[in-house]
DNA sequence: TTGACGCATTCCGATATAGGCATATGATGG
DNA sequence: CCATCATATGCCTATATCGGAATGCGTCAA
C-alpha cells in the first residue's frame, strides 16, 4: 500500500506547500489559474493540478466567467483540521517547552516534602 | 519528483490517520510501543515505524525506562499548523456557506450606492 | 549462557505523487 | 471556420510511502 491519496483528506491536501500557498492567495479573492501560477512562480499545469486536488477535497470552488475559470476559497474543510490540532493546544501551552526541567522540579519537591500524591 | 517526505513537516507527518491516532493516545500519558500497537489494532512494527516518523519531526519524544522505551507527546510542533489553519477561521465563520448570496448582496449594494472603494 | 521479552530495522511489492513537457479541450473574436 | 487565449490532461520518470513478514539487537532474569 502507498501513502493515502492527496485527495482523501484536507489533511493530505494541505500537506503540500504549494497547495498551502494557493489557499493563502485565494484568501484575497477569486482568481484564474494563470494568475496563481504567475504569482507563485509555477507553471500553469502545475497550478491546475494542485487546484484539481484542492477542488476534489472541496477546499476550492470554480466558477466559470466567460473565457476564464475563477477559483475561489472554500475554507469549511479546514475546520476539522483546526479542531483536531486545537485539541493539543493545552499541550503546547503550559510552559511545555521546559517539561524536562519541570519534571526535575517535581522530583526534587517530592524528596523535600514527602507528601503522598499520585500523578494521573 | 515524488511527494514530500512524511518527515519533512508536521503537516506531512499528521497527514497519516494512524499517526494522528497515536498522537491522540499519547495525549493521555507516555506509553511503550506495544501498548500503542495493541490499543490501535496495528502490528508492533507498524507502530514503531510511525513513531519513528513522529520522532523525526519532533512531535514525539522517547525515554528509556529499563527494558522499555516510553513515547511521549511533544505537541509544540503542532502549533505552527494550528496557526496556519487558524488564518482561515474567518472564512469558515461568517456564514460562509452562503458566500454566493453574500457576493450578490455586495454587488447590489454597490450599484445602489456608488462609493469608491478598492479591494486589496 | 540461554531464553524471553520489547522494540527497531530490513527487504519486498504495490501505489501514486509531483514535476516537466507536450498536447488536447474550450470558449471568444474576427 | 480559423486563430488565439485560458485551462485541463496525458505521458514519463524518480522517489518514497505503507503494509507485511522476518529478523536483528539489547536488556533482564534464571
Amino acid at each position: 500500500m502507498a501513502r493515502a491519496a492527496t485527495t482523501s483528506d484536507a489533511f493530505n491536501a494541505i500537506a503540500e506547500p504549494r497547495r498551502r500557498e494557493i489557499l493563502v492567495l485565494l484568501r484575497g479573492s477569486e482568481r484564474p489559474v494563470t494568475d496563481l501560477a504567475r504569482d507563485l512562480g509555477m507553471t500553469q499545469p502545475q497550478a491546475s493540478k494542485h487546484l484539481r486536488v484542492l477542488r476534489e477535497v472541496g477546499l476550492v470552488r470554480v466558477r466559470e466567467s466567460g473565457k476564464q475559470r475563477l477559483y475561489g476559497l472554500d475554507a469549511r474543510g479546514l475546520r476539522p483540521v483546526h479542531e483536531w490540532v486545537g485539541g493539543f493546544e493545552r499541550f503546547w501551552s503550559e510552559s511545555f517547552g521546559r517539561l524536562d526541567e519541570y519534571v526535575q522540579e517535581l522530583k526534587q519537591t517530592r524528596q523535600e516534602e514527602p507528601d503522598d500524591d499520585d500523578d494521573q
